[in-house]
RNA sequence: GUCUCCGUAGCUCAGUGGAAGAGCACCUGGCUUCGAACCAGGGUGUCGUAGGUUCGACUCCUACCGGGGACUCCA
């Protein structure tokens, strides 16, 4: 890798002035192309040891670099306050497509960083008294689309759902349903919204409403999330932490750590101990469990399943943090390994207004409809487009927009323009030789070098995304690489074929599109969204033919 | 009141302590060749405010200002 052959080298000049290099060099590709390929910032960090200016130093730094002549290195400057600038021959983004060629769809950006180590990402874990609507679907897809991003460094991974299917709102929500089925209107609190009406019509005679309620909004979930191509390892039932005895036991751990106490009739955790800024009920004082209780039990069973833990909530849950690392750490879990993702709301435009979406008033929209209206791959690129830490406005129009200025579609549109010259060359009787029959040094175009360059930024954008649990930043790396495949393609300077596209130079950019290719296959596909094989719909691809002759 | 997220170009948003970005919108130009559903060029910023840490802060810390959300023996 570049990198390290030009640490290596900055090591060895610090030595050779008799400094103490630090561990960490800072190297970095400037976004300003005028301050070269690659920048140091050695000299900065290490002006003081030195005793004299950075400017200085970075001169003398350069001297010793320039002495052990470097492989690729065209030039060494020093610049602003004392950065040292490499700029390179583009011999080293030749060896970026070679890789890329090497690691194919399957293993591109692929890494070891976290392997032997496993984790558990549950998300959605919507109650299941209702159909899921829009506004878990951004949970959902970020849930998936990380635990997809961690199997890429090298985790085991566990998706996992968790069903709240005890409790008192799956009493209301079955006393709803009986409500609506004799014709009467739920009591208060009771759940409102029309699909109450629709399934209670469904709900036969006999129907236990609990569990036929369950048994229905659980099948909703599993449905939609399918059309999401979202599938869960584990659904985990709260159920079975009281059947099985686990909620029992978790609870006695505390009791015996004392880590309760009594009053007013109810159990209280001693959560303010751990950080928590109240203490929190556990048993009620009519003998039922809050909701923390099993959650308590569930969390710490997932600690014996997984080194690490991931939990995607809604933002209405933030508050819950603190109550769920404490009782973590009471029950001698290490709480830096519950890592509680919080996804921020999103707004849904719909003809322009935003759409309101809460259950109870029934006032939502699900999204079993929103996939149906933008289809899945829009729906889950669209959801990924921006971080989760920010609200989102998901405009229905633009995610079904056939231009530009839909991202899905100007990334997805890149993948098939590619495929499109590609048989294009096979039509003409253009086969790719082996790559290393290929002489790549013909690549010499801006378009092709920075095609080259994206390319390489790639595996280190995946890297970044996993470890800040940033799926977004891997949807803003591929859409750069899709931009400049557009811009690489629509250039009357590089084509891949014909007047004055030497054999050689077809061969390299035959590779160049290629590697491409694999770039956006191998990041869509991880992300969840297709990498078609053209944009065309049948009729349209007829048409087109027909057009030719 | 407490906690939390957000505040960056006209708009929507990116931005690992290193030298401010993209798309949209707007203007101009570009199809006899592999997809013009596209591309090229053109310019805008007190990075909410004020301090602090640092050689260096959009980034880290503190306090404010503005907006969203959460603060039940609900889940």
């Amino acid at each position: 890798m570049i990198q390290q052959h030009l640490r290596d080298a900055l090591v060895a000049a610090a030595e050779a002035e008799g400094l103490s290099a630090p561990s960490e060099i800072g190297l970095e590709q400037p976004a300003n192309r005028d301050h070269g390929d690659w920048s140091s910032n050695l000299a900065l960090a290490t002006s003081k040891q030195a005793g004299t200016n950075p400017r200085e130093l970075a001169g003398r730094l350069i001297a010793q670099l320039e002495s052990q002549d470097l492989s690729h290195v065209d030039s060494i400057d020093v610049a602003g306050p004392g950065f040292i600038n490499f700029r390179l021959h583009n011999t080293w983004l030749l060896d970026v497509l070679t890789g890329v060629v090497a690691e194919g769809v399957e293993n591109f950006g692929s890494s070891a960083i976290n392997a032997g180590a496993s984790i558990n990402v549950e998300f959605v874990s919507a109650n299941p008294t209702g159909p899921l609507h829009a506004g878990h679907g951004r949970g959902a897809v970020y849930g998936d689309a990380l635990a997809a991003l961690l199997e890429w460094t090298g985790y085991d991974v566990t998706r996992e759902c968790y069903l709240n299917d005890r409790g008192v709102q799956m009493q209301v929500f079955g006393q709803s349903l009986a409500a609506r089925k004799a014709g009467d209107t739920p009591e208060d609190g009771g759940y409102m919204g029309q699909y109450i009406i629709d399934w209670a019509e469904e709900m036969p005679d006999d129907a236990d409403p609990v569990e036929w309620g369950y048994a229905r909004a659980l099948r909703d979930h599993k449905e939609t999330l399918a059309l999401l191509g979202i599938e869960f390892d584990v659904w985990f039932s709260e159920r079975s932490l009281v059947s099985d005895g686990k909620l029992e036991a978790s609870l006695g751990v505390l009791k015996d750590r004392g880590m309760v106490f009594e009053d007013g009739g109810a159990t209280w955790l001693r959560s303010t101990d751990f950080g928590d800024d109240k203490d929190r009920v556990l048993v009620k004082s009519d003998g039922s469990y809050t909701y923390l209780t099993p959650d308590i039990a569930y969390h710490h069973d997932k600690f014996s399943r997984a080194d690490e833990l991931v939990n995607v909530w809604g933002a209405d849950h933030h508050g819950y943090i603190p109550r769920m690392k404490a009782a973590m750490e009471m029950l001698g879990n290490d709480r830096d390994k519950l890592d509680v993702q919080i996804t921020q709301m999103v707004k849904l435009m719909r003809n322009g207004e935003e759409v309101k979406m809460a259950k109870r008033t029934g006032e939502l929209v699900e999204l079993r409809e929103l996939v149906a209206e933008v289809g899945a791959d829009a729906t889950r690129f669209t959801y990924l487009l921006q971080s989760t830490d920010s609200q989102q406005t998901f405009d229905l129009a633009l995610a079904v927009s056939q231009a530009k200025d839909n991202p899905v579609f100007a990334t997805q549109y890149a993948h098939a323009r590619i495929r499109r010259v590609q048989a294009k060359a096979a039509e003409a009787g253009v086969e790719r030789k082996p790559l290393d029959e290929v002489d790549l040094t013909v690549l010499v175009h801006e378009r092709e070098i920075e095609l080259l360059r994206v390319l390489f930024r790639g595996p280190e954008v995946v890297e970044i995304a996993a470890r800040e649990r940033a799926p977004h930043r891997v949807v803003g790396w591929v859409r750069d690489l899709a931009s400049a495949v557009h811009s690489f393609y629509q250039n009357n300077e590089c084509y891949v074929m014909g007047d004055g596209v030497s054999p050689e130079l077809t061969q390299a950019r035959l590779w160049l599109i290629e590697a491409a290719r694999i770039g956006l296959a191998a990041t869509l596909g991880r992300l969840g969204v297709s990498a078609p094989e053209s944009m065309w719909s049948d009729e349209a691809e007829a048409a087109m033919g027909s057009d030719d002759d």
